[in-house]
DNA sequence: CATATATACCTCGCCTGTCAATGTATATAT
DNA sequence: ATATATACATTGACAGGCGAGGTATATATG
């Protein structure tokens, strides 16, 4: 069973967020680790991703820096800051309370 | 801590299903029904609910007919039919993955 | 009697996140 | 040559949530 957008909608960033936590990435392999995460039954659409990434970093949450490549395609790497260590609590925390609430509702 | 509307949405309908599976009701009764189950931190805003409900009538997972209220407003009463039961058994299930799925993702 | 509050319904139009479609460029496999 | 994978990015449509506004009935309060 795929997960319909709408259910997602709003973690999108903690995703991300919680990807980057482990260690600075780019777009397509942050895409590929929650795959691989969630069994391929859930991933990011990129349009998504990006417009995500265009947000995380206007809240400045996340930093971004250019890869140095030599072959291949250039790449974008994202890094989280304080803020989006902080912001990722938040979000977690958010998380712990939804989960209590939908259960109560959907009984 | 109040819950941002991009993580409940996709929810409503299977909130309201939920409360209709114990009885048949009205917009506002379950919408006081569902503050109460939640201590006050979760309230479904009337556009939102009424919206819900088209398109829950419109996707026959209910059914509605007005109460013979002979004093006080009028009340729009909702009956869950078989669809809806079906449609809810989907959304709950939906629930249980997609707590997985998040909770593998924000570690 | 005037006013506020609670009950109960409803619609319009904006906002925002998602995503299909589309485009660019590099590298490798067949 | 052609396809596929990697890697980036934008545009415009779509849909659900909701603020703001509206209607009507009944009761409480000063």
């Amino acid at each position: 069973m795929s997960i319909t957008s709408d259910i997602l909608r709003g973690h999108t960033e903690a995703i991300i967020l919680s990807s980057l936590l482990e260690q600075d990435s780019y777009g397509y392999q942050i895409n590929k680790d929650i795959m691989k995460k969630t069994n391929n039954t859930y991933e990011l659409k990129e349009a998504t991703l990006y417009s995500a990434f265009r947000r995380l970093e206007q809240a400045g949450c996340i930093r971004t820096y250019w890869g140095d490549e030599t072959v291949g395609a250039r790449r974008r790497y994202y890094a989280i800051t304080d803020e989006g260590r902080m912001a990722y609590q938040g979000y977690k925390q958010e998380w712990q309370e939804v989960k209590k609430i939908i259960d109560k509702l959907l009984k």
